[in-house]
DNA sequence: GTAATTTCTAAACCTAACTTTAGGTCAAGG
DNA sequence: CCTTGACCTAAAGTTAGGTTTAGAAATTAC
């Protein structure tokens, strides 16, 4: 066993459940910063555990890495996160979930009232909202349904 | 103008708002089945409208290409959809979107209770839950937390 | 001291859902 | 008729979030 300088990138990896490559990945996504040991190789902190499990938590609620990189942001640099550390934080994540739950109740009772009576045409229709559309990289416009009522 | 023979693509893609590659790239993923005129050109019927809108909110809600191809497969074949049969597969996306907002809300009230209060580092977290966890394409098992509890 | 693990980097590969490009064809207007 | 714009196919490129591979160096185990 190591002189307890720091898990290595395996035992970090046994412990949080992630594969060694996506922990790699993630340093180079800017989510976690380990420092190296003489030999060159990774070396973390215990409290990097509970970073990396944040990480999980918080793409579970749909944040993109950057996100999560944005968040985790909050936490000190120079010292080991306390509890209130993680608890601020967690609140930004609260407001990042409560607006995508709402979202999605919205959706569905307009699913009730459009789909769910046939009507699924119309420029009217409470699906047609453009905020909820998928900021898809892709190019260009999009909209739900035509304007020919009679299709 | 066309002795209305059918829709081309590009008057079906100002209609529901997508690009012309995307209608074409849905058509090889099977969600859209246009005929060909005797040039060669893809002809649709103004049904397709409402098929190619019926995909986009799909998609909102998160289903995939395939999710999508086979709730379509629950309209008739040989004759265009009523709107009794839209009602019909849109209850299977009412389905759908009713887990991932029982899901969302879950992890919503585990957030509270646990990275809300700052421990965030148990077996017995609530949000160690396998059965959320995205089933990532990735390899081997993952779960949240170390078992350290003085991390 | 040697063998078996781990780890290292860089680059290639993977899936989903598309877009872009290249080179050629079809259709509509004047 | 001829030009312009819409369309065709096939293949390659794109982004996110990783995994896999290859060859070399460090560490650990016996």
């Amino acid at each position: 066993m190591p002189v307890s300088e720091g898990l290595s990138v395996g035992a970090l990896a046994s412990r949080t459940g992630l594969a060694v490559s996506a922990i790699r990945y993630y340093e180079a996504q800017g989510l976690i910063a380990p420092w190296r040991n003489p030999g060159g190789q990774r070396r973390y902190q215990r409290a990097d555990i509970r970073r990396l499990s944040f990480v999980m938590i918080a793409q579970q609620f749909g944040l993109s890495l950057p996100e999560i990189r944005e968040v985790l942001a909050g936490l000190p640099d120079k010292r080991t996160p306390t509890p209130r550390d993680w608890a601020r934080i967690g609140k930004g994540l609260r407001v990042h979930l409560d607006q995508r739950i709402d979202t999605l109740i919205r959706l569905r009772d307009n699913l009730d009232g459009c789909i769910g009576c046939g009507c699924l045409s119309l420029p009217k229709c409470a699906l047609y909202n453009p905020d909820d559309r998928a900021k898809s990289k892709g190019s260009g416009p999009r909209y739900l349904m035509g304007d020919a009522p009679e299709d």
